[in-house]
DNA sequence: GTATTAATTACTATAATATATATATCTTGT
DNA sequence: ACAAGATATATATATTATAGTAATTAATAC
């Protein structure tokens, strides 16, 4: 049940407490699976690196912003990317009580992103730089995110690895027009297994609604080979049949 | 990134809302697909039928509360309700700036839960009372729940019947010992489907991990049958091969 | 032309699923 | 006690899906 505003000794204002969104965008780059960081320009943490996010504004509209509309206004401040994302869900929220270390109780509702490879980003905002970083450095003992960002961001990789199965987000990290063997790429570098091309390409086209023929070939590459075939992302999201690891 | 506590004209106070838990705790009862509601007893929506939750409380432990742990004792005080659960996950934050009609803005962490057949359930603190009702029932257009209950239902919903098919889940609808066929009716109830048991059983038992074998049979029925062998939950929670639809 | 490369297609063995059928062991009725 | 019916469980077979391997196609490089 919702609130009543009652509780011990405690007035309705020393229940509120401050809600940020956080959002682990991922995207391929450079035969990498990657995400989106910015390096802190303000304390706590100064200069670690952290997962782009901030704030839910009260000052947007009547009540304030929705909670994915805070998401990916302060991607656009903080990271300077602003096209739209090719996915982008709720993750979860992290709310435990010493998770900020500063006087004040804050939760964030994290999202899962993705988007193809973007323009480059800058900090800005609260950012001094913002970078796409490997998610296997990210992730790495060596490496010290801000707050409890290393767990969200684990979390978030953990939903990428899975919803590749059952889902066709996979087109998602994929430009426009792609061949099944950069669809195939996706999966071989998120998942970091090789994949046999050949069971591939007859899973994937003989799942309806995952990709569409674009009726044309790929430019053939200097470094020779059968040409291949161009498609885009499909209508549907979720397989009959999934993609095994 | 994490806030920094800076906006227009509104200070850091004004920026913080109320957050609060709600959880859609499902059973099955009496051969049908049920959940726990409670009747709201207090405004707004007095009288209204909607799913157990409050306010995370500021004044226990040094910070305040987990969230998960809030989602618990509010059950525990609205329903009654204080066994162990089967289950309990996460299941989405509702935060859009309207779903509360009151002039606080109030976001809500909603969980997922699994309930054996519990105790019954009985009203408490601002609940006038808790029951279990037909989910058939709690999502129909007469049926209207308090604040955005009904879609935070009807997501939770199709998160049971889609765990079911990757999860072990089904097993916490069960009691602790239970037959392959009591297994079998609880995909059926949830999934609304006739399922074939000899099929069904072989995948269940090929599935390590799902079950365990008791070495024993459950009590003959009164209607007659061979008696069917006792099972208990497995240890593993993610299934290799999905049951299908 | 030939060699090389990569995409695509084809074939085969294994595994999983669906369907059908048979067996086991209980209850009930006679 | 026995037959008939009910339910759980086991087996057999056909269909479908997956995995592994090989062959074919269409380009580049020389």
């Amino acid at each position: 049940m919702e609130p009543t505003y009652s509780s011990n000794k405690l007035t309705i204002e020393d229940h509120k407490v401050l809600v940020a969104t956080d959002i682990a965008l991922f995207t391929i780059k450079d035969g990498k699976f990657q995400v989106l960081l910015i390096k802190r320009g303000v304390p706590p943490f100064l200069d670690f690196w952290a997962l782009p996010g901030g704030l839910i504004r009260m000052d947007i509209g009547d009540r304030g912003e929705e909670p994915e509309e805070a998401a990916l206004r302060e991607l656009k401040e903080e990271t300077g990317l602003a096209k739209e994302l090719g996915y982008l869900e709720q993750l979860g929220t992290y709310g435990s009580p010493n998770r900020d270390p500063r006087d004040q109780r804050v939760i964030s509702i994290a999202y899962f992103g993705i988007g193809p490879t973007l323009e480059d980003p800058e900090g800005g905002s609260d950012a001094s730089h913002a970078a796409f970083m490997p998610v296997e450095e990210a992730v790495s003992d060596q490496m010290n995110l801000a707050f409890d960002h290393r767990l969200i961001l684990t979390d978030a990789v953990k939903r990428a690895r899975a919803k590749l199965e059952y889902s066709t987000i996979a087109t998602q990290f994929c430009s426009g027009e792609f061949t099944i063997s950069e669809l195939r790429k996706v999966y071989e570098i998120i998942w970091d297994t090789d994949i046999d091309p050949g069971n591939f390409q007859k899973k994937v086209l003989s799942s309806p609604g995952f990709v569409i023929d674009l009726g044309k070939n790929a430019e053939s590459s200097k470094t020779g080979g059968r040409p291949a075939k161009l498609y885009s992302a499909g209508t549907k999201t979720l397989l009959n049949l999934p993609i095994r690891r």
